[in-house]
RNA sequence: GCAGCCGUCGCCAAGCGGUUAAGGCCCCGGAUUGUGGUUCCGGUAUACGCGGGUUCGAAUCCCGUCGGCUGCCCCA
């Protein structure tokens, strides 16, 4: 990317450009309007859509760490992962994630293929896994099927710090498993992936939201206590009152919440399952040292959740507006409502935007060995031996020709690639079938055979 | 969908009606063609988001638009 990368103007312009806008297309406006990929200039424009940032190299390689500890933690807890495309039928979101959330109503990105069949890209993993669940026939393995997923989402809205509008989840189901002990098993599993990825300072919430015998009656009795309430509550509030009247719960209004201190909680409105289920979570919760905080005014945003409902959040700054780290619960319906066996189960996703906020300043890229040398095609060829040995090393490529920089600008190289080493290779050495090793940091260089050179990079400097 | 703030080189950033539009970082070269990090010297840039208006004159003022950030809604 030397040179000019920026200009990707398909028209074969003379280095002149006199003329300004001397031929055409300055009448400009022409292809910007709605799709507006061309910029300004009329240059194709290198930003990418809204919401949708590149992940440069440096950040990847926090991508990575981070990834790379969750499947750890995943696999030795026996989760396995599983790949769902990433746009589905819509209809499998419309009825899966619930027709009166706000995902549905307004934020999926659906569109039509050239079969005129309506698509969305996934705004969550969930529903997608339930379906693949039933179509590859793992409700007929042995309970519990225990997966998990890592990959982009998609929802139309604002971005702000923290929200994105393709961001990424890892997410576990664990399918078939009725009982407390898979909740916990779950939020444990989920504790593990944010304690192994560093992160140190979060909240536990928990709490149950009833199931289908219990919830339409708790419903219609905070409905009940509600209406009354209603002229002096946000106009937010009075909209969900209607649609979805538990999320008034968790309004951020002071002054609702303040109406909402007497109104009755779920949880002393459980049918005799949800309660014993209920007890027995948090004795779990207490037996196995996990904190937690019962927040009674806990809901979720997705219509399919069951019962158990924790969010497990953070009070970083970093975080900007939001705190929720990671979400989740059982939702013990959906298999059935996909035309699956009844069947119960409880997951989670988090975010991995957030967790990567949480994280802080990148971690350094490890490059054990710079080669310096005066042939350019020798330290090509010892590199690739040395990297089929796994040394991470590299060289310097001279910006034309193959004749050898300075050793002088190639130790510079070094230095600023961070090398733990640089092998040097010059005319003597390679006289005698030697190299000298210099250490970067300190600066010490000794002569040793060129055959000794991978054991001595495997070590540690 | 709503609200507030902001757009000057790849990045940070002066300038606030008349300037060849500072400076720093990065990058490149040299001092140092077999030895880096410091230092010194030099070099590169189609930078005032775009369009229109006011003005003798606009990066500076006005309008519009696009983009970014922050918050609301919602959510991981």
């Amino acid at each position: 990317m030397a040179t000019d990368g920026g200009n990707l103007d398909t028209e074969a312009t003379t280095k002149g450009n006199s003329g300004n806008p001397a031929d055409g297309g300055t009448t400009g406006t022409a292809g910007s309007q709605g799709g507006g990929r061309p910029d300004d200039k009329g240059t194709l424009s290198v930003k990418p859509p809204r919401g949708t940032p590149d992940i440069l190299p440096d950040e990847t390689e926090r991508w990575q760490y981070i990834e790379s500890c969750a499947r750890q933690c995943l696999s030795v807890a026996g989760y396995r992962e599983i790949r769902v495309p990433i746009f589905e039928h819509t209809e499998i979101f419309r009825r899966g994630v619930g027709e009166t959330t706000d995902i549905v109503n307004k934020e999926m990105y659906t569109f039509t293929d050239k079969s005129d069949r309506s698509l969305t890209l996934r705004p969550e993993g969930t529903a997608g896994v339930v379906r693949a669940y039933l179509n590859g026939g793992l409700h007929r393995l042995p309970p519990p099927v225990k997966l998990w997923y890592m990959g982009p989402m998609f929802r139309y809205e604002r971005t702000q710090t923290g929200r994105q509008r393709q961001f990424h989840q890892v997410g576990v189901e664990a399918f078939g498993s009725a009982g407390p002990l898979i909740d916990v098993e779950v939020i444990m599993v989920a504790l593990a992936c944010l304690t192994a990825v560093g992160l140190e300072s979060f909240e536990l919430q928990v709490n149950s939201i009833g199931c289908r015998v219990c919830r339409p009656a708790y419903r219609e009795l905070l409905k009940a206590a509600l209406e009354p309430l209603l002229p002096q509550l946000c106009d937010d509030c009075r909209e969900r009152f209607h649609r979805n009247a538990l999320r008034m719960l968790d309004c951020k209004s002071q002054t609702c919440q303040a109406h909402y201190g007497q109104v009755p909680a779920s949880l002393d409105h459980l049918c005799l399952d949800c309660q014993s289920h209920w007890r027995l979570l948090l004795e779990l919760l207490a037996q196995q040292g996990l904190a937690h905080i019962v927040n009674p005014r806990l809901v979720r945003g997705l219509d399919y959740y069951t019962r158990t409902v924790f969010e497990i959040l953070s009070r970083d700054p970093r975080l900007g507006a939001q705190s929720t780290v990671c979400a989740g619960g059982r939702y013990d319906n959906l298999v059935e409502m996909f035309g699956g066996p009844p069947t119960a189960a409880v997951g989670w996703a988090l975010g991995m935007e957030r967790l990567l906020l949480l994280l802080g300043d990148r971690i350094q890229s490890h490059l054990a060995a710079f080669i310096v040398s005066s042939s350019p095609d020798r330290a090509l060829a010892l590199a690739n031996q040395l990297r089929q040995a796994g040394v991470s090393c590299d060289l310097d490529f001279p910006a034309q020709g193959v004749a050898a920089r300075s050793f002088t600008k190639q130790l510079q190289q070094a230095n600023k690639l961070g090398a733990a080493w640089a092998v040097i290779l010059g005319e003597e050495e390679l006289a005698s079938e030697t190299v000298t090793l210099k250490n970067m940091a300190s600066g010490q260089q000794s002569r040793i055979a060129l055959a000794e050179l991978p054991a001595h990079l495997t070590r540690r400097p």
